[in-house]
DNA sequence: TTCGTTATTGCAAATGCTTGCAATAACGAA
DNA sequence: TTCGTTATTGCAAGCATTTGCAATAACGAA
């Protein structure tokens, strides 16, 4: 998988370095998202010279690049995480359950809107608020 | 609307404070989404002894109390706009350009989420993100 | 009106995130 | 392998946002 990325970053004329790769190789580990603070934590063990800068360099480098989704949790708090299954939440406001809903869910409705309004919209990942079953 | 909504936050126990007024009176007369620095500028003027946290502290404030909607525009920073009429945004994450979508658009959306997983959903804006006809 | 309670503010310090710039190190070319 | 170009990093300074705490002032009750 990193030759694989390699290949595809040099293609477009940029480098991979150990930081790219330590801080892909975190969130890939975790499986899930992973907040900037988060991310730095965890890489700065493996690699001690880090700085936040180059995280949050790095994270936004790496969703432009299309490698990471990007979302907002709770009231605008930025994650990331691996672009490799999509999905989407739903959290409860009132007891912050959270339940993951595949990404087909949305798919109607993304067709719909890019019909409507010409906008090609990203797969990122979306968190919508209610109530879930047990707080109603 | 100003005694409509004092009454509306004395019977929850908060205060009509000269600041939230002012605040609220801005983002009424911008009728648009202003970021919580824009909001601070334009109340400065009016409000010379205004502070940046109370600025922060009430449009959080405000929004929590359904008064005011909050939206996330470009790589996540807070918008906040009067919660008139209920609707949601496009933004392209290239140019910044966002467009305004009725909440007709969500709803079939939000009744199948409803049906299948129990969710009570929120009415509360969402942000989504993609490339407009002109970026793409 | 006056007074007491307590939500709200201002201040200042802390934390989160971004940016300019010089030094470093990937990577292609020789 | 060695070298040059230039993307990328680290550092430090600069914004943006949040939080603790004491002082202030809204609002109901007397």
């Amino acid at each position: 998988m990193p030759d694989h990325l390699a290949e595809q970053l040099r293609a477009r004329g940029y480098r991979l370095t150990p930081q790219r790769l330590a801080i892909l190789r975190i969130l890939n580990e975790a499986g899930d998202h992973l907040s900037p603070v988060e991310v730095f934590e965890r890489a700065r063990s493996k690699m001690p010279g880090l700085t936040e800068a180059t995280v949050y360099r790095t994270l936004s480098f790496l969703h432009r690049q299309g490698i990471l989704l990007a979302g907002h949790i709770g009231s605008g708090n930025l994650v990331y995480e691996v672009a490799s299954h999509l999905h989407h939440h739903l959290i409860c406001r009132d007891c912050g359950e959270s339940l993951e809903i595949g990404h087909e869910a949305m798919e109607d409705l993304y067709q719909r809107l890019n019909k409507e309004t010409g906008f090609a919209l990203d797969e990122s990942h979306v968190t919508l608020f209610g109530l879930c079953p047990v707080c109603q």
